[in-house]
DNA sequence: CGTGCGATGTATCGGTCCGATACATCGCGG
DNA sequence: CCGCGATGTATCGGACCGATACATCGCACG
């Protein structure tokens, strides 16, 4: 893909978690891909020589593919764990791309998450119990809210586990949007590739 | 108050939106404030004098006082409203301070969050709705969690507002921890400033 | 009785990311 | 025919984080 598509893939799938990518972290970042070797920059080339003749003026775009060693490299990435694998960005990022792991590797995310949102929930109930006569009502309700969302998160997380051991892939536990959409993509198998336009 | 404590304080009252200032942000900062006139700064004295000998050789804590400018300058900025007050870190800043301003700032914050919310709702819905076949089961569900949040914070803010319209400050809607705590800090007079330590 | 560790405290540095901005082309509708 | 919104690449200044360095204090445990 080029900067400009990659953006808006990536603002969809990550959406949820995150606003827009920055330019001025999508373009070095692509630069620093190149010089480690993971990704390969080309000019687009006019697709089969004369095809588009009017458009010798086009504006060169550039293509960015991915080599064997970044792939290699992005494996390595969404498989490893960490602390940084567990705050807000870190952990979003990784559950976007969780059909690209193993399930070991989603569980072990997964209940990393969990233990972090706990902690989190934890200090949140400790100044509501002990802090708050010195707060005033408007910081408690902040704080009751981000409790709330603590709990919430951690009944999901923990249906996400339950629904990785038993072996299913996630199914729909909310009465949300859509009724159907009863199949959902097996994980593929980890060297496997989907078609992409080169 | 001096860095340190300052820090524990903003933890402890904004724990609920972000994690910890770092103290390569707070130092900075400080002595932005102190060049813009806004604080002074000013070692500690040793309490009256002689009173404690053996501490002579006290590391230097500094401690900040605010001035009456930046008294001034704080209420601007916690009363403006803005895209940038809209978002995630600058509305939770400015909430966290509701008590230091008008029901008038509190009611058009709090509106232009909930316009905010529903734009990313919307947006969440459109993927879930038009681009679902494209993705994953788990990008998907990072989404509808995603959209739920957004959902219950649209819920949130109506309460609130409600709240806010009808003159009360912020009751406790969910059956959460305390039970007690009738009483809740009316808002200040803007000019007023509760006693702190020097 | 000493000693080491965790809390308290101030401070800097490298690096990353964002927001704004500049600039250019393409397609479409008024 | 022309202007505007979408497409597209790119840079710059500034803010912030994470790691780190360094120093002191109180107390608990050997």
């Amino acid at each position: 893909m080029h900067g400009y598509e990659l953006r808006k893939e990536l603002t969809a799938k990550l959406g949820a978690i995150r606003a827009a990518i920055s330019y001025g972290s999508l373009y070095p970042t692509l630069r620093r891909l190149q010089a480690a070797g993971w990704i390969t920059e080309a000019a687009e080339t006019p697709a089969t020589a004369e095809e588009v003749p009017a458009l010798t003026s086009r504006r060169g775009r550039v293509v960015y593919t991915i080599t064997a060693e970044g792939k290699e490299r992005f494996a390595q990435l969404i498989a490893q764990a960490g602390p940084e694998t567990y705050d807000d960005t870190g952990f979003g990022v990784h559950f976007a791309f969780f059909a690209r792991t193993d399930q070991a590797t989603r569980l072990r995310i997964l209940e990393g998450r969990r233990r972090k949102i706990e902690e989190r929930r934890e200090g949140l109930r400790d100044v509501l119990g002990r802090a708050a006569e010195r707060l005033d009502a408007y910081t408690l309700e902040l704080q009751r809210h981000g409790l709330d969302a603590c709990e919430r998160e951690v009944r999901w997380l923990e249906e996400l586990i339950a629904n990785e051991r038993s072996g299913r892939a996630p199914t729909v536990p909310q009465p949300g949007t859509a009724g159907g959409r009863g199949e959902n993509d097996s994980p593929p198998t980890p060297g496997e590739s989907r078609k992409e336009r080169p």
